[in-house]
DNA sequence: TCCTATTAGTGTATCGATACACTAAGCCTT
DNA sequence: AAGGCTTAGTGTATCGATACACTAATAGGA
């Protein structure tokens, strides 16, 4: 229970604590190898690790990241969680985690939070539109590594970002339905307060233009206004589909902006007693796990999320360690479209 | 960037440091109204924030606490995840996250990491058979509270549990299949390294005992040997379901250990042509939130995971701040079957 | 042999906040 | 007016590891 300390080890191998901080820190050549190892059976026999605190106090470095998405209870940010703790763990970092129901107080108050903890480095998991709450910190000290498009304050990038092309991803969605001859495609996007919100609906608009397909911004669903941050996404793609299929001529095909909406999707449509993919095709982004075994597979757009989550900490940690000023980085990966079971060729017949 | 600390405070105010720290403590009444509130004016303008370092350093306390959690990718766990870190970030603590992958040297890794970052507890989202690889950390000080019954180590207790009767959740699902008329039940378990594991075995076994039903062993899948920690779930459900289901005379419906691995039980029955429910009954345990809304809604036992995680971060706090020594807890919460569509009457024909 | 370089290690101040013992001033009581 | 008590603070050692300047001893070179 009594903390052993760098002290007792250098008092039981009879050195100075400076030298045991000397071994600790990769400085082992500054001593004889059988001094080296009187110290490292001192610390083995005491079971001795050091007190990252005091460390943190004296190098003002703490070997904590943060971690912030919407909820880790989504399967996407789950996965996308369980990526950067791995990544992280082996470059020798732990994650802080935090959920911010998309709210940006909530991420302003966790950011703070963290840096009183030390914590000079936050990875999002996703990104609100406006990144001013975040701006002080930034000019603290803070780094801030974002999933998806260039997070910005004002003018200025205080973020860098690393993801995917959400327009493209979009692009391919839409192209996919309007091979298979739907004309007539919905979208459940809920709130678009998240850059890689806005930029998925974009690839659906310029897609259907690029298409000469008048766009009918009923069968754009972007959710009633009000708080959704504690709304499941579920529960939202089934809001989403009822409003969708309830119109005078609903859509035959719905793009849901992620896989989670898109199984709400199902669920509504089923209230309804609308068949996919024989009424109705769906389509989502984001190919969680279940998406490749759900009852009717769902056709998606696959992310390298692992990718992703890997470079964000790479990204990450060099800013953390090499405090050089960079230009802030942007890397876009490619997305891939999955083709499921939950989409098929229209057959003239309304979804309603 | 410089950062700015107590003694910059202190100046400020023309107070000493001692006084700026009584009142970080909350022993304001101890100095005049001006006086507090000279500092209190001192540390807006300064954007102060203390150093958690430095105080944990001084204190022994650390505002973290440990989620050890098999993977934070499966929703179940996400979940549970989301859930602890609310309620432990009410509480004014961090939560420190990782991921086991049930392997008991990554755990001991973890908790050693954890202990060295001056964290004194950490919640594990599920508990291995055997608690040993913690047990010198027990020793040191560190605090254990597990989902899932009572862990140990040897014969003592070394952590508070909170949870559900796992033995009653199968007992739920069991009985609620006999009176289905089914009488061949398969049970898809995967490793059962875990407590909560073995319980749920118990449940059916007994359950179908008490039927007066003759137990084939040949209808439990335990899984290959080897290690599974990073097989997905729904891939083990699969391979689960081929196995069962390619039995000379296979069963009429299957049990799965929690709801991701009875969505595997869905894509392997898929995989061979066999209905569900029409065909196969399956049921889970866990209610996740896809379980629900999936195209075939999942029968299957719903555990209070919220309160769980509420009550789990409860103790874990008061363990950590009331060092008083106090007997194990061991709660237990009732958990629920909720019947959906995935399980129906057996017909006399059979899966395959 | 003498002087310089190198090796192997040590001593001490320091990071920032806190606990605890201490004091100075004011007030009350007798 | 002396003594005791309360209020409103202050001074200092301390937590554990580290950086940096330092030294003692040995080796090498001319």
């Amino acid at each position: 229970m009594a903390k052993t300390t760098i002290a007792d080890v250098a008092r039981l191998a009879d050195v100075s604590a400076s030298s045991v901080s000397n071994l600790l820190n990769g400085r082992s050549q500054r001593m004889r190898p059988a001094t080296r190892e009187r110290i490292q059976d001192a610390i083995e026999a005491l079971g001795f690790t050091p007190s990252l605190a005091a460390r943190q106090l004296k190098t003002g470095h703490s070997p904590f990241i943060g971690l912030i998405v919407p909820s880790v209870a989504d399967p996407f940010f789950g996965s996308f969680a369980r990526y950067v703790e791995e990544e992280a763990s082996e470059k020798g970092y732990q994650v802080l985690l935090g959920n911010s129901d998309r709210n940006s107080d909530r991420e302003r108050k966790y950011a703070e939070m963290l840096w009183g903890s030390g914590v000079r480095g936050i990875i999002f998991g996703s990104s609100l539109v406006k990144f001013d709450h975040l701006a002080d910190l930034y000019r603290e000290g803070m780094h801030f590594v974002s999933f998806y498009r260039s997070a910005h304050s004002g003018a200025q990038f205080i973020a860098d970002s690393i993801g995917v092309d959400n327009i493209q991803a979009t692009r391919l969605l839409t192209k996919h339905l309007l091979a298979l001859d739907h004309r007539r495609i919905g979208f459940v996007s809920g709130p678009t307060d998240m850059i890689c919100r806005l930029d998925r609906l974009e690839g659906y608009y310029k897609t259907l233009e690029e298409a000469n397909i008048s766009i009918d911004k009923q069968l754009v669903w972007e959710g009633a206004n009000g708080d959704f941050g504690s709304t499941s996404f579920i529960e939202l793609g089934r809001q989403g589909a009822h409003y969708l299929l309830s119109l005078p001529v609903p859509p035959t095909a719905i793009i849901a902006i992620n896989d989670m909406h898109a199984f709400g999707v199902y669920a509504g449509a089923r209230d309804l007693g609308v068949k996919v993919p024989e009424d109705l095709s769906v389509a989502g982004i984001d190919d969680i796990m279940l998406s490749a075994v759900s009852v009717t597979p769902l056709t998606t757009i696959k992310q390298p999320i692992r990718d992703i989550a890997r470079l964000s900490v790479e990204r990450l940690i060099d800013r953390l360690e090499n405090d050089r000023a960079q230009e802030p980085v942007h890397l876009m990966l490619p997305s891939s479209l999955i083709v499921r079971e939950s989409t098929s060729r229209y057959t003239g017949r309304p979804a309603r």
